[in-house]
DNA sequence: CCGGAAATTAGACAAAGTCCAGATTGCTGA
DNA sequence: TCAGCAATCTGGACTTTGTCTAATTTCCGG
């Protein structure tokens, strides 16, 4: 079973298959975060998308990406009190943050168990579980 | 063994006891945060500190905060992509996000057990792990 | 009382993100 | 084809959180 590759071309049917109309500016910044597989922040990403020539505005990345989010697309990580980075793996997943560099990577849930937690009042739901483990070189 | 009392009187020597200078701001803000043992920002420790007339300057707010933090006094809470909150709890402990309400609490972290996390690179160390349940409520 | 180090201050500045009113785009149905 | 309409995009003003700096104030030891 090979990788999914993300050409501009699958793009047009990821974001269909999530309710999302694909316009051109939409499969820019798809695009940006699919083929790379990175986390990315919204302004990353709007410097990725206008390299050639100024192409997307600030308002159109951020309204995009907060739709992407809405529909399930993308994910939010929320480490650098700064900004707010955008991951486009929404597989459950955990975070390797390093404190220096600002560097993000992924730990796959897969294996790892998160036990004891207090059960939640009756009347909340859990939207999600954040485990982002901060570290930093040895000197 | 009863709660401890955060009085302005123990706050002198809790702050020396971290080798941090008492002055009457440090005073305000430590006692501000800790006989509330709550999660604040800095927004908020300003508008408490700040309360009957204006006695403490912003840049103080944020500089005092980033010692508190420095000398372990206080731990950062980044949870919210548009502020970040001090936590006057330093003992290991996790926490519950309400979305809707932004409203912050504490799971001791006695009970929790996090197991399978991959082995760090060599060069690495780990400065924290932060696990933050993100609920909502039910509709 | 003097001098210097530590702390505080006001306010300018920076960066991330939001908002809005107007312009563009792309259908859809006659 | 094309008028009309909804969805989308845009520049730019604005807000909020946080940082920086140069000048002042406070606090001590001698």
């Amino acid at each position: 079973m090979g990788r999914m590759q993300y050409t501009r071309d699958n793009m047009a049917g990821l974001l269909r298959g999530h309710d999302i109309n694909p316009t051109h500016q939409r499969l820019e910044i798809a695009h940006a975060l699919f083929s790379r597989q990175e986390h990315l922040s919204a302004d990353q990403v709007m410097a990725i998308v206008n390299t050639r020539h100024s192409e997307t505005s600030k308002a159109t990345v951020y309204n995009t990406l907060k739709l992407f989010l809405e529909k399930g697309l993308v994910r939010e990580v929320i480490v650098d009190p700064s900004k707010v980075f955008f991951d486009p793996n929404t597989t459950p997943h955990h975070h390797i943050y390093e404190v220096d560099s600002g560097k993000l990577s992924d730990i796959d849930a897969e294996h790892v168990q998160i036990t004891g937690l207090p059960p939640l009042p009756d009347n909340m739901v859990t939207e999600g579980i954040d485990l982002i483990v901060r570290v930093r070189r040895k000197d």
